[in-house]
DNA sequence: TATTTTTCCTATCAAATTAGTCTGATTTTA
DNA sequence: TAAAATCAGACTAATTTGATAGGAAAAATA
């Protein structure tokens, strides 16, 4: 599984956009694109494939702008990987149950390393939410703060 | 992490070595190539990438061909695949020990999680020899061989 | 109602990656 | 010396990635 400058992108959008849940004010995507260094066109269609998929919702118009449908201790980070980036399997064939097998008898040993793959990463990505990730980076802040003062 | 068809062919290619090791007879290219589905002037292209690796050698000339540098018990699955695919890190920044920081506090918040993703990756792929896969091999080529006959 | 601010939609594009192909040189053995 | 094999490098087509561009549509506000 590799994150690409999208998923990245996204995933960065969403954390913005959690730490601004609950909000009465809903975030226009210009400050979003600022705040994180996101090309603002770029990040239009990636909003546009969170919306899709039920992720965040939007506002048009003035003062318009975006905000998560769900609360961030209710998204996995799996689900906006799998969203943006496809398949975790390192080959698709890994999708199919165990004992469903192609005719490659060589493809067919190496399978059941790659479905242990998927299941491994998996239970890592479907185990984290962005109330975690949240969490993760006010104790970062912190961090450098106190870093910063003791100079 | 992704298998390509450049991984896929390089490990198919090393499993049929492995069937050979020991042997007095080296394989040529065209053998392993006809044998596992494998476009022969793509095969030779990632035969020098594992040769120039130390994971195979090589006789040239008549009756010349490939041949397993190390027995296949000494082969790990994850050594292949980061010579073929590169690097298993879904973002290059979790190759950085944990407490070296980019300037991206949100990139931070992420990088955690991508550092216990690449550990359990490498958990599987490291401790899984071609010997392992061989053993595996066997076992569906039998259980293939008892599903036949029973028809 | 006109203007402004925002999302929404579609087309286009350049660079990188993937999955090869093609041509031919070099080496070795029979 | 002819054949069989590896070795080397250029080339190519298709797909993916990471954007940019232009404008339509909606909504708030003056």
């Amino acid at each position: 599984m590799k994150i690409t400058f999208k998923g990245d992108y996204a995933l960065k959008a969403i954390l913005y956009l959690a730490f601004h849940y609950g909000q009465e004010r809903v975030v226009p995507i210009v400050e979003i694109a600022d705040e994180n260094d996101i090309p603002r066109k770029f990040l239009e269609q990636i909003m546009q494939i969170l919306k899709g998929a039920g992720i965040v919702d939007s506002k048009r118009g003035i003062s318009g702008g975006f905000f998560l449908k769900r609360a961030p201790d209710k998204i996995l980070l799996g689900e906006i990987v799998r969203l943006i980036e496809g398949d975790i399997e390192p080959i698709p064939c890994a999708k199919n149950p165990p004992q469903v097998c192609c005719d490659d008898l060589a493809a067919c040993a190496f399978k059941e390393i790659w479905v242990k793959v998927a299941a491994a990463v998996s239970d890592i990505i479907d185990n984290v939410t962005f109330a975690d990730i949240m969490e993760r980076q006010l104790k970062l802040k912190e961090a450098d703060q106190g870093y910063t003062y003791q100079i």
